[in-house]
DNA sequence: ATTATCCGGTTGTCGGACAATGCTATTATG
DNA sequence: CATAATAGCATTGTCCGACAACCGGATAAT
């Protein structure tokens, strides 16, 4: 029976810096807002040289807990819901997802959405909502990207009414993965303007009455509707998303 | 009235190198499974320094697009659903957000997904679900570790029998974010294992008859379930989630 | 008071050097 | 001949020192 050792950790000294930094932000060492210390500072305390630091350093930047003044020093924060959305709807970009697994996110996610929204949105965000669809009367149904600005506006605007920052950062990739392949919808259906039209004035209405299942049951339409638009526009839905 | 000028836009060369090179990852131009050159012949095409080619690469390395062979070159890869999810969900945990956001989160898409997995498993992502549901029978109710791994597994094989990568990788940060919690949960709630397990029965027993509204339903009770052993557990759902 | 100039601190970039490591081909050994 | 030891070679990781670019603030000039 022979011992067995633990394979020893290597790790380069750059990472090294990166989970040090990391550490200390997370532990709040290193509170939000405050600035790290400088390069040179970075590399007398931790014992490496500037150019480790600076490797470590990017390791930080890319993940979003440092942000940098414009050629200053770093501050601490908070990653935003956007860029972690961005970055998210990126990695599944690049993972290579298809539009039927956009598509069916959507279908699954956005009907309950909207039901939480229905019971949960305040006055505030309802009267917003309200403009989004209004707008729409206003945009000649020949501008297609100002429609797709629009529907997309909507999805975001309920999204961001929820108050909830787990569910907008998913949603909000949600809506990022489907803005591009929408344009291509839009362009491809007729009256898909005004059907769109139908569909925000129905939801926001079951909203307004509070009433989750009519808001679930008339974005599930909507968002039907859109699937529809797919095969119209001759989408293959196992294509990747751009 | 005076014009605006938009600012000039300036970027490092670092950015520039990590730009560049993930353009031709995005495009394939840089397949996956291919080697990247070496550090010194990217130096010597971009025209830059090994130093700040580095900077670049540690950018990429942070985004997953790359990966180091042990020791050795980079490699071109797609980043896993897994890794997507962790970022994601160490971004929203960063980012500060509360018990309440997440569980409203667990209760708005789990059911949907249930749903889904009503009608969609394949006969063998069912057999594994139900090997999970039997094992919870063989751990003592005091195991709570093992308690949780298991309720985790459970969503987690829904999650996977989707064959969505999308709604994949949005509940696999979901269950990430939730289990730090459900272990506290576990451990104050008594009966806890009991509930758990006819809960997972019943949400079995309606995915395999199909009937997409009841387990919907069956998971939307677990998941209350879930939000009332907060209370008994005393945990604060304003609380930061860890 | 506004503009121009200077100055010190910090980041960005460069170039070179060398150690550590992994791969490959060659040589030595049974 | 097959296998093991060895020697090179290529590549990454780390260090060092230098300097340009840039920012903010202080000071001087108009």
């Amino acid at each position: 029976m022979t011992h067995t050792f633990q394979p020893v950790k290597r790790a380069p000294l750059y990472m090294k810096v990166y989970q040090a930094i990391e550490a200390d932000i997370l532990s709040d060492r290193l509170p939000e807002h405050s600035a790290l210390p400088t390069e040179a500072d970075l590399s007398a305390q931790l014992g490496v040289t500037r150019s480790s630091v600076r490797e470590g350093i990017r390791l930080l930047e890319q993940s979003g807990l440092v942000e940098r003044g414009p050629g200053k020093r770093l501050i601490v924060k908070r990653p935003q819901t956007s860029e972690v959305a961005e970055a998210a709807s990126k990695g599944m970009v690049r993972g290579g997802v298809t539009f039927r697994e956009v598509w069916q996110a959507l279908s699954a996610m956005y009907p309950s959405a909207s039901a939480l929204a229905a019971e949960h949105l305040s006055e505030e965000a309802i009267s917003e909502l309200d403009q989004v669809v209004a707008n729409l009367k206003d945009i000649p149904a020949k501008e297609h990207e100002r429609v797709v600005e629009n529907a997309v506006e909507f999805f975001q605007m309920i999204a961001r009414g929820l108050d909830n920052r787990v569910l907008l950062t998913m949603l909000q990739s949600l809506n990022i993965l489907i803005e591009a392949s929408l344009k291509q919808v839009i362009e491809n259906t007729p009256k898909a303007k005004k059907r769109i039209s139908v569909a925000q004035r129905n939801i926001l209405g079951a909203i307004k009455a509070k009433d989750r299942d009519l808001a679930a049951e008339w974005m599930s339409k909507h968002i039907n509707d859109l699937k529809r638009g797919y095969d119209v526009a001759g989408i293959d839905l196992n294509q990747h998303v751009i």
